[in-house]
DNA sequence: TTAAATACGATAAATTTAGTCCTATTTATG
DNA sequence: CATAAATAGGACTAAATTTATCGTATTTAA
């Protein structure tokens, strides 16, 4: 439940490993590949779709390979999870195909569902591939305060269940 | 990409149901599979899986059928989803089974993720079900201001990207 | 000219999700 | 006390999605 997809992962973890090399000549998919063992060619398909959404840029030919198009800080999370796997959509209506879904005509939570999604957009554009390179805490967009407000809420409900 | 599951848009649709039945008498799974539209002996399990969880409670036998088991303000979407699908893992190795993941012994975001994944249940543990009910805006985790500087920091990559 | 690299469409394999089938048990009601 | 309507739940099938591979074309440094 909400999994990140492999691809995803494999886009994160490049992006990282690419600005490892920022001084140096691109990185190749076969280096990533091999440093990270993930499969090649998916590799390579992964990154050249980071390419046509401008968060790598690449080099062909031999001693050809990746680069950033974008600092870290410029690229959030968000960014690499709609480049890889278009967009997010917590429901089939939100993407747009609200035929697929015999629930539509009478749905009660369509519309609450809308709003948790664009939250839950913010939440991921909130979070750069800087932050996840420094693994810092605190820069992620939910408040210390709203931490402890929600946590002390969640473990109310724990007890109750307990 | 972080659909969520129909299985979880059931459980969702069906609290908000019974929860209109607070004062009658309790809702049977094929009144809500007929009001919604959705397969019955599915909807079955999925409101067993929600009595299992302390979320519902039922009545056995003719004339039975469930009630909610807390209010709606006490029953927060991560209850739903974790009851329902299990621990909300946002990678395989969060989720404990690292010995599945071949990037495991040498992966640069596992930490981040973990972060990630924290505050991903934090938001979530953040909805409760009379919010959605209501359908506000307001009562989310995410501040307004945080919204809005998340929301700047969004277009900003946008205009980048266009 | 060759070899190493990106680019990308098509397809196969694996996994997960969604839905069905079947049987057992509970209980209000005629 | 028999029946019908309801929950409970295991086993299985079908569908959809995700993951990975195959094959071919193009680019370019040496």
């Amino acid at each position: 439940m909400l999994r990140l997809s492999k691809k995803i992962e494999y886009a994160l973890i490049s992006i990282l490993e690419v600005e490892k090399h920022a001084n140096l000549e691109p990185v190749s998919a076969k280096f990533i590949s091999r440093r990270y063992n993930i499969p090649g060619e998916l590799l390579g398909k992964v990154l050249q779709t980071l390419v046509r959404n401008n968060i790598l840029n690449s080099v062909q030919g031999v001693k050809g390979g990746y680069a950033l198009s974008r600092s870290l800080g410029e690229i959030s999370m968000l960014d690499v999870m709609e480049a890889i796997d278009g967009p997010v959509a917590l429901t089939a209506c939100i993407d747009g195909d609200f035929n697929n879904c015999d629930q539509y005509p009478s749905c009660n939570i369509r519309v609450s569902m809308e709003v948790v999604q664009n939250d839950l957009e913010i939440f991921f554009a909130g979070i750069s591939m800087q932050d996840l390179k420094t693994k810092s805490n605190n820069i992620f967009i939910i408040s210390e305060m709203d931490k402890l407000k929600s946590a002390n809420k969640k473990n109310l409900f724990r007890e109750k269940i307990n």
